[in-house]
DNA sequence: ATTGACCTTCCAGTTACTGGAGGAACTAAG
DNA sequence: CTTAGTTCCTCCAGTAACTGGAAGGTCAAT
């Protein structure tokens, strides 16, 4: 099957799967002509990729869980370690995030988002409560 | 001042400081050895780009932010607008993480993490449900 | 004179793609 | 057989926001 038909099974751009294959996640044979010619295999770890980059997971972790996917030795142990660290990130990210988001939304609240200069959001950035003197 | 003490006053990289100007954030002088030679001007407006950036806000509206505080003709609404769009930005974000987030501790949970193969976190990636058949 | 801390510029690398140029190949119609 | 349109190829460059490091100049103190 030619990168089209691949994208369009796996849902991910033609340009990515190129990407994947530069980098070494999948290795499509190529045809006479020189196309790349995936099979069944290919779309199957493509997806698998694409799932796990859904979740979050860098490419790197993706090619490792992929070799522990073809790993019949791994043991489930090295894959919840590389997914409770993952989890963890994202939590520490949304912790993150929602610290901005309330300091944000307090401070788009007291702007009066009107024709006048005078802007909270502005004075807050500009606070120098913040600027150590020295 | 130097850059040293600038990056200490403002909590900022002398890397990042460099690359501040480097793309037109701020204009230090510089002194007759080519130091760079920051003004209490300079200190304010990287703390305030670093406020900024803290809350998120990409370099491109630190940049506008920071025109918009220089220019007393701006509006509020102006201002508002521009943390509007980001706080937009940040909810939707903290959404998809949150998903993310769903799943992958549900996957966590499910998965023994012990020395055995078997894996629900790789059975998900690897789930071809969500494979096109094709 | 020398050490060590600090400063400079410039180049390259990071993450995960994405866009586009330039050109070859396949498909279908006329 | 030619033409047009679509798909494919490779390679280069750009994105965001820095960060690291090399090579070398400057400064303060000994």
């Amino acid at each position: 099957m030619n990168i089209k038909e691949a994208s369009a099974r796996t849902n991910l751009p033609a340009k990515t799967i190129r990407y994947y294959e530069d980098i070494g996640l999948v290795q499509p044979d190529r045809n006479a002509n020189g196309y790349r010619a995936f099979e069944e295999s290919d779309i199957h770890k493509l997806a698998f990729i694409g799932r796990a980059r859904g979740l979050g997971f860098t490419v790197e972790e993706c090619r490792t869980l992929l070799h522990l996917y073809e790993d019949t030795t791994r043991t489930s142990a090295e894959v919840k370690s590389i997914a409770r660290d993952h989890l963890s990130r994202i939590d520490q990210r949304i912790a993150e995030m929602k610290e901005m988001r309330k300091t944000l939304a307090h401070l788009v609240s007291c702007c009066a988002g009107d024709d006048r200069p005078n802007c909270p959001i502005l004075d807050s950035l500009a606070a120098d409560q913040s600027v150590k003197s020295g």
